[in-house]
DNA sequence: CCCAGTCTGGACTTGCTGGTCCATTTTTTG
DNA sequence: CAAAAAATGGACCAGCAAGTCCAGACTGGG
């Protein structure tokens, strides 16, 4: 991947993928095209190809990759351990808050559209990314089972399924109302639906309520 | 809109629409030409301008429409009755099966990216889209509330939202991954969530649970 | 200091695609 | 039937953006 000989080469290709990230945020992947990520970059044509022998599709291949990065780290350190309600609360404002910020670009997303199915790199990509966020959704609700907020017989991994899809769908509706409403449901109704799992069983503690609202 | 002043003029238009959507779905927006459609609906240039003064935008735009029009027919007449957990189950079922056929293209998605937030036409078709779909879930929740298999405390709007944020996602997440598991996880928490809520509160019958599963 | 490999600059080519234009045919209408 | 309006065909144009190429400038090891 990043088999550059040179710090200086490095250096370079790193400068490009962020600054052409930085472009693409915001025009755009449909209208940017390798000019303004040269101008923007101060990296001229050669360069591009030095690095990226296989033009466009692999430099937006490598920002992709760049940005799928991102967005877990984004979410640190609170994905991470989503032991408590308070945690999951604190999670849920960072993610609300991190794509409210973002406003109505998704890079990814539209990384993906465009390099598109064709490429299984792309593909990859995203695959990879869902795969993790969802494994560390579902650990932190074994993280809940284990302090026995939440019953043993939920069934966590179509939950975090569920819970995971709820936030890409409240973003893409995001980016195209503008409203984050319903990234705002999502969270809070799958937050919700893990706290109700108690109730509905009824064969845990029956404090989850309290507990939750409280401390770590 | 379509002010075509002759029959033989409306079905050309309607004819080209088509075939663009056609070709839209197949190819994806962002390789697909002008020739394409043209050859595809065996047109020539000078029609595509004439029908569509505005060019491609306005083309793409026009297909936007149609495909926002389909999305909805395509559940009906399930989700204009949701009255019964039978009925939101049958709807469901509709649902995946959509999705699952169309595979992973979303045209809307797509030719959402294309236009862009540029263009104010193709925001409020999705956005009208979201809201009337939002709505139409939301009524068959309140017809749920009206036959008391749903406490009347359950806030149906955020609920609503959640749900469609959640299919929103889970169709994204199936484009990307060519993987159903999101989309029906989605849809499943979100009907039981519904259920559960019935236990929640508490106030109500608690016979919920064998009701949805039996008659009507 | 020199040489090999790396990095950089930027002019140039090339293919394609959206869009224009006008001539021709078909349809409508009075 | 004739004239006007609509519909159609397809050649043509212009611009743009991806990709090529070669010359020249660094850099680091011997």
């Amino acid at each position: 991947m990043s088999d550059a000989p040179t710090a200086k080469g490095r250096a370079t290709r790193a400068r490009i993928v962020e600054g052409a990230a930085q472009v693409l945020r915001e025009q755009g992947v449909a209208v940017t095209t390798l000019d303004d990520i040269r101008s923007r970059t101060g990296t001229s044509k050669s360069q591009l190809f030095h690095y990226f022998p296989d033009g466009k599709s692999e430099l937006l291949l490598a920002v992709a990759r760049f940005e799928a990065d991102r967005v877990l780290e984004d979410q640190q350190p609170y994905l991470g351990c989503l032991d408590s309600w308070q945690a999951w609360r604190q999670w849920r404002d960072v993610v609300v808050e991190r794509y409210e910020r973002q406003g109505d670009s998704c890079p990814l997303g539209a990384l993906f559209l465009q390099v598109g199915r064709s490429s299984p790199g792309a593909r990859a990509i995203v695959t990879e990314l869902m795969r993790q966020w969802q494994r560390q959704l579902a650990h932190g609700m074994r993280a809940l089972q284990a302090n026995g907020l939440v019953p043993a017989a939920l069934d966590v991994d179509r939950t975090a399924a569920a819970l995971l899809a709820g936030i890409q769908g409240g973003v893409t509706i995001m980016m195209s109302t503008g409203d984050s409403t319903h990234l705002r449901a999502a969270l809070d109704t799958g937050i919700e639906h893990l706290r109700a799992s108690g109730a509905e069983s009824g064969a845990t503690t029956g404090a989850e309520g309290k507990a939750g609202a409280g401390p770590t």
